[in-house]
DNA sequence: AAATCAAAAGGACATTTGTCCAAACGGCAG
DNA sequence: CTGCCGTTTGGACAAATGTCCTTTTGATTT
């Protein structure tokens, strides 16, 4: 449910430390702090060092749904700044963060000199897509408790970083919703 | 609900054109034939010239569901091959469908070669990415009537084409749903 | 015109999910 | 320790959606 994959942020963190590196900065947020906000323009895009965020859609009728949990290696902001548009979610901080930040002339400018980065980031976005496609269909395809088993088997570790309301969030469904599929998967099957 | 964007389509049909364009080759599609199917490799990129496809999952439990109707200017398989991974999904001919393809070396020469091919894709990508996001969201947050509703404007012209099963199937809902969502939004609203 | 077939429409009932609350629980400030 | 507040849990009922079928419609073939 995490995706991991070091290559964007080993790329980040030699260009950091290399001559070349001036425009990679250095950012930390706070556990509950938004890094990015819906709505508003992105001026950078972040590379996620460590740390968890929560990427959270608030639709007009008031309900938050959670577009994916990103942790370390994760790009934010990119979307923004490859089609000019404002923020469609708020990006915030679950635990405390530390990440890079290019800003967009600087980005553009490393896309042109370093090739491989290209490349990387074609990877990422593709992985993106598909992620968000493949959760799209499933969630939509099935029923709650067969969902519900799915996240919770990835989330297994992480589980206790994330509040009742996350998960049900994340599913797309109510708290209500998520105790009853909660207490049917342990507890009592649902009497046939 | 059909991006249109002329920039991969002008980039492809000029490249077809020239001397360089030894790569970019053509095919047609019949109504109702695949051009990606569902847990096989991809070999190929491919580019809507025209006509529209339809992307279906189809989930182990036996529902389909259509992440995307897609149409000029679109590419195809793009994910596959840059994260050689197999398809996620079904991509069916909707109308007769003409497109460019090349194969993943020759498209990879592509990217070597012309450093504004390495752009038109991440913005096509963040675009993919953006839109599928928004609509997973905007799906799972709200009721069917609202769904349906911009559904219909967004498929207005393109309506006659879509069966109504493939209407439920994009929207994530069994055809007896979409069929009394529709019956309510004309006739009686529901009464009170 | 009659027969056939697939798509579309909708009735009746079951199941799932949401809404609205109130009760229990747990950490923490005073 | 006590009171307070936000999180979690779950009851009771309402609304939305799915399942299973039958009927209707419309195009096509014979």
């Amino acid at each position: 449910m995490i995706r991991i994959n070091q290559e964007l942020l080993t790329f980040f963190s030699k260009l950091s430390g290399s001559s070349a590196g001036s425009s990679v900065m250095e950012k930390r947020f706070a556990t509950g702090n938004n890094i990015i906000n819906q709505g508003k323009h992105v001026t950078s895009v972040f590379i996620i060092k460590n740390g968890i965020v929560k990427c959270i859609v608030n639709e007009e009728n008031g309900r938050d749904f959670i577009q994916e949990f990103f942790s370390q290696d994760e790009i934010l902001g990119e979307l923004e700044i490859f089609n000019n548009t404002i923020s469609f979610c708020n990006v915030e901080a679950i635990t405390e963060v530390e990440a890079y930040h290019i800003n967009k002339k600087d980005f553009y400018a490393l896309l042109e000199n370093h090739r491989e980065l290209n490349i990387l980031l074609l990877r990422a976005l593709a992985n993106k897509v598909r992620d968000t496609a493949i959760r799209a269909s499933q969630q939509q395809s099935h029923p709650i408790a067969y969902n519900l088993q799915k996240l919770l088997v990835f989330s297994a570790d992480q589980a206790r970083l994330f509040s009742k309301q996350d998960l049900a969030n994340y599913l797309g469904i109510t708290l209500r919703s998520l105790n009853r599929a909660i207490s049917e998967l342990n507890g009592v099957p649902k009497e046939s």
